[in-house]
RNA sequence: GCGCCGGUCGGAUAGCGGCUAUUCCAGGAGACUGUAAAUCUCCGGCCUCACGGCAUCGUUGGUUCGAGUCCAACCCGGCGCA
């Protein structure tokens, strides 16, 4: 029998956050993060990281754990993660995953098995520098196999293909056993909702000091460079605070990058059919998340 | 009123007279094996899809084998002179 476990989903601003302290609240849980921003230190605002006040005692996880300057990434998530959810479940406790980023959510749920190559700096400087077509000429003497079905237009992943056949010989299939039972709440709003709670939001933000954090980040020693690679808000501050564009552009382009951001989760978590799937403008949506989580936890 | 400049897909933009009118952004769909808020792909006038066909570059007319590109008039916008 495995271990239940609850995941609240969905993408951003659909108040995942207080659902998932509510039900940690009614169901004795503890929530584990599965944001890929919220693991830093000091992005608080611009991540819409819940405070201490608002976790009302439930101890929350993987929030914090990591300077900014460090890149973070789901291997170290998952491992962390994992961890983390055994300690939970040995004190008798129910983990709850919540958070937005479909690919730590999966690597967790559904126990990826990623190969065991970490990131190479220096390789993926030295071929970054290279073409396309030289990197899928170098793959394919590599690993013939993942060249055939590798997305031959996306730099990116042609280099950690490179990365993991250079070490491993070849890139290995993947493997997916999951090791939990998860109940997967999501939390969804029609568009013409989603689009202006990321609105009002963003201008919430900004009005309680988001900015003032931007810059606080990058007098502590985040280059704008690294805050333009952490997406989002901290890419548009870093290109507000360093004069490329005014703030009324900032809010105007960063806004409607929130609702792509926000279309990419949707397609993301579109695939999953095991998602039950809550309306959060529907008012009996808390009732049924409550029925079915419940009937979840003693069956 | 005169002169100059300009009117091209929601916005911005390219287009020595000649094959499918460009690029960027916004918009839509999708991918995702250690950067995932990242990275990448596709779509975008109409004919209900494909093939194929028909359009289209402010308007009207003209020159030309052929016009977004040249000419004329008109309409609209900006600037300058009055």
């Amino acid at each position: 029998m495995k271990p239940k476990i609850l995941v609240i989903l969905g993408p951003t601003a659909t108040g995942k956050s207080d659902l998932a302290v509510d039900l940690a609240l009614k169901f004795n849980g503890e929530i584990i993060s599965a944001d890929s921003r919220q693991v830093y230190k000091g992005m608080d605002l611009g991540t819409g990281k819940i405070t201490k006040n608002e976790m009302l005692g439930v101890p929350h996880y993987m929030l914090d754990i990591v300077n900014p300057k460090t890149v973070y990434n789901v291997a170290k998530y998952k491992a962390r993660a994992d961890k983390i959810i055994a300690d939970i479940i040995k004190r008798g406790k129910l983990p709850i995953i919540c958070g937005g980023t479909g690919f730590y959510i999966d690597s967790v749920v559904k126990n990826i098995t990623l190969p065991d190559v970490p990131p190479n700096d220096k390789l993926r400087e030295k071929l970054e520098k290279e073409s396309i077509e030289k990197l899928l000429k170098l793959l394919n003497k590599l690993d013939p196999e993942i060249s055939k079905t590798i997305d031959s237009k996306n730099k990116r992943k042609i280099i950690r293909a490179i990365e993991i056949a250079k070490v491993l010989g070849k890139v290995p299939p993947i493997k997916t056993e999951s090791r939990y039972d998860a109940i997967q709440i999501g939390l969804i709003a029609p568009d013409q909702i989603l689009k202006d709670r990321i609105f009002k939001r963003l201008v919430k933000r900004i009005d309680i000091g988001m900015l003032k954090e931007g810059q606080r980040l990058h007098k502590q020693g985040l280059s704008f460079k690294r805050m333009e690679a952490l997406g989002l808000e901290y890419r548009y501050m870093a290109r507000y605070l360093s004069g490329q564009i005014t703030k009324e552009q900032m809010i105007t382009e960063l806004n409607s990058k929130i609702w792509q951001f926000a279309r990419r989760q949707k397609t993301w978590f579109k695939r999953n059919k095991q998602i039950y799937w809550f309306d959060i403008i529907k008012k009996n949506s808390i009732i049924k998340v409550n029925n079915i989580v419940n009937k979840f936890l003693k069956a």
